[in-house]
DNA sequence: CATGAATGAGTCTTCATTCAT
DNA sequence: GATGAATGAAGACTCATTCAT
């Protein structure tokens, strides 16, 4: 009853499994990607991704649920209920440009599941995308309170602050602008958001 | 004579081929999209798109070329030089969000190729990414010297105006907003826009 | 339009396919019978054998309808309406053992599917069955009309006619009797059946 | 001691898999029948049933041969040597029609194995077939002996005894007849059988 | 002895592309 | 030019078998 051992083998082996596919899904997407290349690359047998996961698109699920959850915690971490509002708006886009630079292959395979044409694959990305806005609602529904800023509609709020960080940071990666040079930006975005909410009379 | 009938007769099946395509990618994706049901609904023979596109892949581009010139049309004719930068803002965003709800399969698969990852997609869908960028650093440069507002670097500002409509209403989609709920948002992005580059004092 | 070229062309493909088929089928079985190796054995490529049957199981199904219409046309053939009874009955039984000496393949392919397990074949060669019994008994019932047998239960009477030719043919040739043995014992099942159902006081 | 329960238990689990290696290759026929699936209605693991067959296909064999053993012992208390011809010829065609019914799974596997196409596996059903005949014709010679019968060819004789047994049994369950009404047959078998090796005159 | 996780050979099937007509 | 029959590369997935525990 080796139980323990096997189950953290067994962890382990889905998680080389599942960074190995990130890799391959980013690099390719999810029709060109290859299972017999990530079995390769992950140092396994061909038919033992089959032991983790029921088939192709259910790897790709689970490796966009694991992603999700990985940077949710960087997003909560990011704009903890500390400092002002313009910190934490600051701290929200510096992570979005983190994660878009170190973890290049899961920000981009989750940007092609969510804007991507595989509905099965949007609608679990959608899922992430919600829970970005309600962690970005709940930090402007702070800050009310706190009396930073007077707002009527938190929703559509918050989701303009999502396009002015997250999707700004894709579309200035597309657009080949160095990693760097985005960081740099912190401070005007924060700014921009502070005046665009009427926080900064 | 006939080199011009011809030549029509050539141009129009050529458009319809990439109208066919164009539902069949965005339904689809490039690699789930099939080249025999393209040629049947453009009825014609699977042998003669070859005729008129050298491969799979520079139908795609075609395609994708052909969407970025009709709606650079669409943006350009929004945002001509008359009237506010308020109206012209307020244009702007209901072109686009009139672009996904009308054009649909145009706009899901220009999005699809930006925001996935085929690099040789992304490169062309970018440069359309950057025409945007261009008109509207335009609009912008055109309300600063008529004194509307101050702004140091167009360029981020620019990107700023684009996440906060292109991708605002890419996003609001994807989360399942209807299109006349979005259409009604127009004003408080547009104001939300000049308050962040401070034109609304 | 060539038609009909083209239908000559495709209608000896198709039989080509079958022909080959049948005859790895009968070596191999279904499920260990290899397409490929059709493909080949065929003179054609892999994937063309999809352009004239849906998948493995229709090959199969339709080389099945394609043997059972020759064998119940040597059937037929065997046992027209003209000579004695026991003539005829000679007859049926010599042409069930030619079926099994000139036509192997067929004859062990279609055996197979109507003893083995996989009841969608069973369903199709059980239809050959029936058409065997309905001869038999047509036969039976017009050598009632000319007085040669007296008979109350002509389907139950089919069936032991038809064990004692076909399958006793077949168990003869399992057991490794030569063909020409086989042959030699036409005279004295045919004086069995007579006797038994009571044709010969 | 402990020996002779190791191998009580031993024979034991063999019998298991044997039993459920007949219902799933009655099921789905020997290619499509699945080794997990007979170790897990076997009540043991997957590796174990190699501690038992060396393989698949001895697997296959040493079912058969079980079968076979069952079959044999049930056929030769049916024609015991006590009764006319007659009534030992009801008995046997009735032993094959129980056989059929209440050993469903045992008799479809066997006549698969007989008539498929499988070489190795017809050998050895071959074999429980030549006993059928052996024990029929013993039959024939003792009643040859009693003066039931006159009769040349016992091997022949016995064949076609075999065919209107438990080929007709096959066929008529093959072609969907009701098991009782197969019993009810009985009868006319057994009368047709004795008109037709002349032992009714 | 018993187990079941790991393996990888084997196969059907799809579909972009070619080319003879 | 137009066609569509033919092609074959490519890949997801299954399952008998092994072997470390």
């Amino acid at each position: 009853m080796p139980k323990i051992v096997d189950e953290q083998t067994r962890e382990a082996t889905r998680r080389r499994i599942i960074r190995e596919a990130a890799g391959e899904f980013a690099r390719l997407g999810f029709d060109q990607a290859n299972i017999n290349t990530i079995a390769e690359q992950a140092g396994i047998g061909k038919g033992t991704i089959y032991l983790y996961f029921e088939n192709k698109r259910e790897l790709f699920l689970a490796m966009l649920r694991y992603i999700a959850q990985a940077h949710m915690a960087a997003i909560r971490a990011a704009i903890a209920a500390d400092g002002t509002l313009e910190q934490r708006l600051k701290r929200l886009f510096l992570a979005f440009a983190r994660l878009a630079a170190e973890e290049n292959d899961s920000f981009n395979v989750f940007m092609s599941a969510l804007y991507g044409v595989n509905r099965a694959f949007q609608a679990e990305a959608t899922k992430l995308l919600r829970d970005y806005l309600a962690v970005i609602a709940l930090m402007l529904e702070q800050s009310r309170a706190h009396g930073e800023l007077q707002c009527d509609n938190l929703e559509a709020t918050a989701l303009m602050v999502l396009s002015l960080t997250e999707s700004y940071v894709l579309s200035a990666r597309v657009l080949g602008q160095a990693d760097t040079d985005i960081w740099k930006q912190a401070d005007d975005i924060a700014q921009f958001i502070l005046r665009g909410i009427g926080a900064l009379a």
